[in-house]
RNA sequence: GCCUCCGUGGCUCAGUGGUAGAGCGCUACAUUGGUAAUGUAGAGGUCGCGAGUUCAACUCUCGCCGGAGGCUCCA
């Protein structure tokens, strides 16, 4: 047979050779490195005899689809452990993640302790370098009778179509399509790093599984890289930084609600400013609506019926009550509070409104994941016709909001109809390929994600990456051709008759203010810039008898400032306005008083000295106008 | 809500079946210091809440509340 390289060369092989056979025969170091081949753009694993004319490319760990096998083959020697160790355990399935494997277990319950003892157990499988081996089921009754003993493999088995196979690792056979590492002894580091609670198939109603999560790798400093990223994360966790600089706090007493404290409502407010700017240029208006509303508004819009389990409800005066888990019913209420006609449209009307939603417990996470937030909402009444263009401005906006705060990574996500909706089905058809159209116009790669969208209509939803690799839903366009309906807004068309329906585009681009701010300090590690920091400027005295005149330069700068007026040494205030992570640190002595030159320093350490005033003034605004990134002088 | 883990002064964390400690912070005094921690002294905790076991619980058990990492859900 004839192997063809990726460089193109040729050579001869006899027929049934390995994968593995075929790497030596190139190069012996590229063998060891070589996990996996394709065979005609097929992968498989360096064991299987190959047959035929065939072009071939040799897999890393560095590759995608390398990294896969490798992490499959991983999971499957954490089943084997947690078998050895558990012999009652059900193993049910065992993927390859973005980052490591984990697999699901039924009818065993583990301990943390018991997770050291799994890692244990998985080296010494490591260390007995099984060669898994392959082995075709004729039929699906053989298969299944191997696997008689396990109902959630024999269930899988049912479904599957084609040929069935499973590898045999040592004692531990398990399902599997395959391919795996020729030899696990690749594995040359292996951690077993959490566990948690899983439903068979993900659906709460079904067994509850326990899942086990590792990683592993072929080189055992890879593995201690992966710990170190995972530390630094750690640092930029929005919840630590957020109680080092005094921003906000949750309490006992109110689980999921957010308290912002002063100097977190300055940097909430300088973005509130930037973004009321940026809707007023592009026609928007703004208003407020009630966060109380009552029980037959809910019911119209469909909230009562789709929305209830999220919502927080009273009564006052014997009638039904909810707290506004969305904004749209009550902005509809001021489109409707009077005839409109179809030259006002598109209206543009936008709110940061209030609204509270009860989430499960188990799922509040810091400012990422809370019970009471504020949306950058806003929503477009416009004409049919209108659609296409007006989510095409609203992509455009979003973008340039993004890219405002140094957000060039995000993931954009098209979601379609759920089970659960109103209106009918060409309604959402039309509101999909509104959505989709734009997004192509546009040039913007996006996932599908079928059946995710509001109960009132599809949407695009933006991705923001958190430091630990987590994303977070951020803005979203929405278009509902069915609210319109259901609470019945119409409008006067040039026939002089209300017979006409607007549509609605619901949008927000934070989402959420309070997620949005988490991530921005994620995002700059608390080093905010200085057009955001909620205290631009620290002035330092070297001792008491310059207080007064750091007050009168402070004044005269007109920035977000404070003054360090505690006794300590000029080093120790020094220090705190750096760990404060203040922009900018103004150190004011007998030389300042007398020359009236400044000396500023950075917070990445750098002083400048003998600057003068009105050019550190006209530096400093430049800045802000700009909102640059970083805050150098220079 | 489910699984695993956690809950000690404002913060970070030690600790024991016989009712508690450190550093930082805070207060006072001294020091007025030139770019990442001045010194001394002092105040501050019913060890998340409730019940049980025990002669005795902060320590053991159970329940609740809150938190962490996941699952599911979501902005």
């Amino acid at each position: 047979m004839n192997i063809t390289f990726p460089d193109g060369s040729k050579k001869e092989f006899k027929e049934g050779t390995t994968g593995s056979d075929i790497a030596l025969s190139i190069s012996e170091g590229f063998a060891r490195k070589a996990l996996a081949i394709t065979v005609n753009g097929q992968l498989q694993d360096l064991a299987t005899p190959l047959t035929g004319d065939a072009s071939v490319v040799f897999l890393t760990f560095d590759d995608a689809q390398g990294k896969e096998l490798f992490w499959h083959s991983s999971a499957h020697v954490l089943a084997q452990a947690v078998l050895r160790l558990f012999p009652e355990a059900k193993p049910t399935i065992g993927p390859a993640i973005e980052q490591g494997f984990y697999y699901d277990f039924a009818n065993v319950k583990i301990s943390e302790e018991d997770l050291v003892k799994i890692e244990e157990e998985a080296k010494k499988i490591i260390e007995q370098d099984f060669r898994p081996t392959r082995k075709e089921f004729a039929t699906k009754d053989a298969a299944k009778k191997e696997f008689a003993t396990n109902k959630y493999k024999v269930e899988l088995i049912e479904e599957m179509e084609g040929g069935i196979t499973a590898y045999t690792q040592g004692e531990f056979t398990d399902l599997c399509r395959g391919p795996h590492l020729p030899r696990l002894g690749m594995i040359k580091a292996f951690k077993v790093t959490k566990t948690s609670g899983a439903y068979w198939r993900a659906h709460a109603e079904n067994d509850a599984l326990t899942r086990i999560y590792g990683i592993s790798f072929p080189d055992k400093k890879l593995l201690k890289e992966y710990l170190t990223v995972l530390e630094e994360a750690k640092k930029r966790d929005h919840r630590k930084i957020g109680k080092e600089l005094d921003l906000f706090s949750f309490h006992e007493e109110g689980a999921g609600f957010p308290f912002w404290h002063p100097k977190g409502m300055e940097l909430m407010n300088t973005i509130i400013d930037y973004w009321k700017g940026v809707h007023k240029r592009d026609g928007y208006v703004e208003i407020k609506t009630p966060i109380v509303l009552n029980r037959s508004l809910w019911e119209r819009s469909g909230h009562w019926d789709h929305y209830q389990k999220n919502m927080y409800f009273f009564k006052i005066d014997g009638g039904d009550h909810a707290v506004k888990p969305m904004n749209c019913p009550g902005g509809v209420l001021v489109f409707k509070s009077r005839k409109r006609s179809y030259k006002e449209l598109p209206m543009k009307i936008g709110e940061l409104g209030l609204v509270h939603r009860h989430e499960l417990a188990g799922v509040l996470h810091g400012l990422f994941r809370v019970r009471s937030f504020t949306q950058d909402d806003a929503h477009i009444y416009c004409l049919p016709e209108q659609v296409a263009d007006e989510i095409v401005g609203v992509l455009n906006l979003v973008y340039e909001i993004y890219a405002t705060f140094g957000f060039d990574n995000v993931a954009v996500e098209l979601s379609t109809m759920p089970d659960d909706h109103i209106g009918s089905e060409d309604m959402w058809t039309k509101a999909t390929n509104a959505l989709r159209e734009a997004l192509e116009k546009k040039n913007i790669a996006y996932q599908l994600n079928e059946g995710d969208g509001a109960f009132y209509g599809p949407k695009i939803d933006f991705h923001i990456r958190d430091s630990m690799g987590r994303t977070w839903q951020c803005g979203t366009i929405q278009v509902d051709f069915a609210m319109p309906e259901t609470l019945d807004i119409t409008y006067m068309g040039d026939d002089g008759t209300y017979d006409h329906r607007p549509v609605m585009i619901h949008r927000a681009i934070f989402g959420s203010l309070e997620r949005f701010i988490g991530i921005l300090i994620e995002h700059y590690a608390g080093k905010f810039p200085l057009w955001l920091a909620p205290v631009q400027v620290k002035f330092i005295t070297v001792a008491d008898r310059h207080l007064d005149y750091a007050r009168k330069v402070a004044k005269e700068l007109g920035l977000r400032y404070e003054i360090d007026e505690n006794a300590d040494t000029l080093n120790k205030k020094v220090r705190n306005a750096q760990l404060e992570q203040v922009p900018l640190i103004i150190t004011i002595g007998d030389q300042e008083q007398e020359t009236g030159k400044l000396s500023v320093r950075t917070l990445d350490g750098s002083v400048t000295q003998g600057m003068d005033l009105a050019e550190f003034k006209e530096r400093v605004q430049k800045l802000i106008a700009t909102k640059a990134q970083t805050t150098t002088l220079e």
